[in-house]
DNA sequence: TTGAAAGCGCTAACAA
DNA sequence: TTGTTAGCGCTTTCAA
């Protein structure tokens, strides 16, 4: 079958120390015998098998990546800046997918743990209150989080309370009052919790009363009538919805199409992600755009210094978020001029706070 | 640091040989040892390190899957699928994109192998003349190409000249004439071709001209406007434009938008892939899909049966296609009467044909 | 039913 | 500079 060194050694007329160290550490070989340990190696197509080193104990080379799914473009992008740098350094990707299933979670951590990966990348349901990061932390391997947004853990992320404060902010300064946040129905996690009480401030601040997330199977790809009624009815039906994604909005957006309701004279919307493609519909989608690449990138970054152990940065590192105008926005003209001047003001004050 | 097997033998009293046999093959150990092995092993809280399995015997339990991009939805899907059915049978999957790049291919391939992978998924630039697969046809891993439509080698995949020689029928049926094809500047792959040539087929069969793939840079998210005046101008201009992909007919739409076109008054797009995000837009994209996350799935079950040696299906495994039609396609009017009754005859009888 | 021991492919002392 | 040898954690004969 696959020579191995042996095979090689037996070729070269070398032993295997001799055929390992040409491989491992070519300058402490005379160069002769080096030549001829390359020949062997080339005429029988040798290739060295990690798992023999890797079961010596030295490094696996091997980083476990655990997403909650890929059908979500924001976790496919996370992972191809990972990628990116992976195939780079030479480190291999173990992937495995959870549904945001808790179980799924714990399976696959323990499935990476027992093949000996050198680190942890993932996203999690919910970071703060996780066992088996706690287990993580006790007894390894290093691990980075993405996307989850807390400061209790090393985690790459934007600020997502921040950001959907920002968003809100902004609906605001264009005059709207009867703001909505829709989220999807996997809104257990510690990201939407952050991002409805970032709706909730802003709400606040400005005056006005925030109300519970409404949740929406999105992945029915349809808008349940319940949920149509609650948005297109009475005169106290909200102007503006929040959308806790992008999928999300451009569900409610052709739910709302359906309904014969004009996206934005009839309704504004707002996403979360920042998807290239949302930016790509008529009109395009306005919505809080997350770094996803940078994210995987600056994960992978920081779980390489750490498992070097020269990790200085802070525990939790928050990247910019951006704030993408779009069509999806329009201006309410009917509200009293002066709510809404300094509801203006007061956006734009704070709108100059953003990366 | 984590305990081994050696470990679970001195805690519970028993040779370690006793101790894989406890896990591996527990009817042949006696009942109170059993017992015994398993109190230790939780104790300890004990996991087999895959990697002593791996060496020791042929079975890895892992499998390499090799991808261009996970930017493009189609290929994310694919993945989805494959990792669902990976989970439930307790493969371990190891994931590498090569961007289309042909070195960034041979090295993907090779660092799997090398890993000891039982089994290759892959997506190849151009399967047909690709000597690694040669390779891999003499001395394995066994692979399945998803995606490379291709007679030659084992692989799952949609029809794609059919499939693209229905769109294109579509279009004639619907009155178009001057009907161009769209393709991405990554068109040197097998798919790229086989789609032109459907397309061509079609409107030679319609007693049209087929014209060559225009190229598009999709990845700037913006037309170029000598392709802008490509579409627009004088009166020999397209009524209808068939893309290669939907993230290419997207951006097309934008551009066509921004050019002041109406789609699909002015002009019909035909997109491929079938995305559920494209179906989302305004109006919906017509397109032909293609089902990728069975494409995954079947995949996977090929290779299982080819790794257990008790395949028995074709070498090329051709799944169905969809045509979605949709808002994005519009009847030309202004054609002869007696070319356009023709046509859509035609169109309406090959149409039967479809899955 | 259990144990002793060999060996999977490789690296790293230690010797020569 | 090169070779000998002892494992890494596990499975699997072969004996007991």
């Amino acid at each position: 079958m696959t020579p191995t060194i042996k095979d090689v050694a037996a070729h070269a007329g070398f032993s295997i120390a001799t055929v390992s160290r040409a491989i491992n550490a070519p300058h402490t070989v005379n160069p002769v015998t080096l030549a001829r340990v390359r020949e062997a190696i080339d005429a029988l197509k040798f290739r060295p098998n990690p798992l023999g080193r890797q079961l010596r104990g030295e490094r696996t080379r091997l980083i476990g990546v655990v997403l909650p799914t890929l059908a979500n473009p924001v976790f496919a992008e996370c992972l191809q800046g990972i990628d990116e740098l992976a195939a780079a350094q030479g480190f291999r990707l173990m992937l495995m997918t959870t549904q945001y299933d808790a179980e799924r979670e714990r399976h696959a951590i323990e499935t990476l743990r027992a093949q000996r990966v050198e680190g942890l990348i993932l996203t999690v349901a919910d970071a703060d209150t996780h066992p088996l990061l706690d287990e993580l932390d006790a007894d390894g391997p290093l691990y980075v989080l993405m996307h989850n947004d807390t400061k209790r853990r090393p985690s790459v992320s934007v600020d997502n309370h921040q950001a959907a404060c920002d968003g809100v902010r902004m609906l605001i300064a264009h005059g709207h009052r009867r703001i909505l946040m829709l989220a999807g129905t996997l809104a257990a996690s510690d990201r939407a919790r952050q991002r409805h009480a970032g709706y909730a401030l802003a709400m606040q601040q400005a005056g006005l009363t925030p109300a519970p997330a409404l949740e929406v199977d999105f992945n029915a790809q349809e808008l349940a009538p319940s949920v149509l009624a609650h948005l297109t009815s009475g005169p106290a039906r909200p102007t503006a919805l929040f959308c806790s994604n992008d999928l999300l909005a451009m569900v409610v957006m052709r739910g709302l199409r359906r309904a014969r309701l004009r996206v934005p004279q009839d309704m504004s919307i707002l996403g979360f992600d920042g998807l290239a493609m949302s930016e790509l519909l008529a009109p395009p989608l306005a919505s809080i755009g997350t770094p996803n690449r940078d994210i995987g990138c600056e994960a992978w970054q920081c779980l390489m210094a750490r498992i070097g152990g020269q990790y200085a940065g802070p525990l939790a590192n928050t990247l910019p978020h951006t704030l993408r105008t779009g069509g999806t926005i329009a201006a309410i003209a009917h509200a009293p001029l002066g709510a809404r001047g300094s509801a203006i003001d007061r956006g734009l004050e704070l709108g100059g706070a953003l990366s």
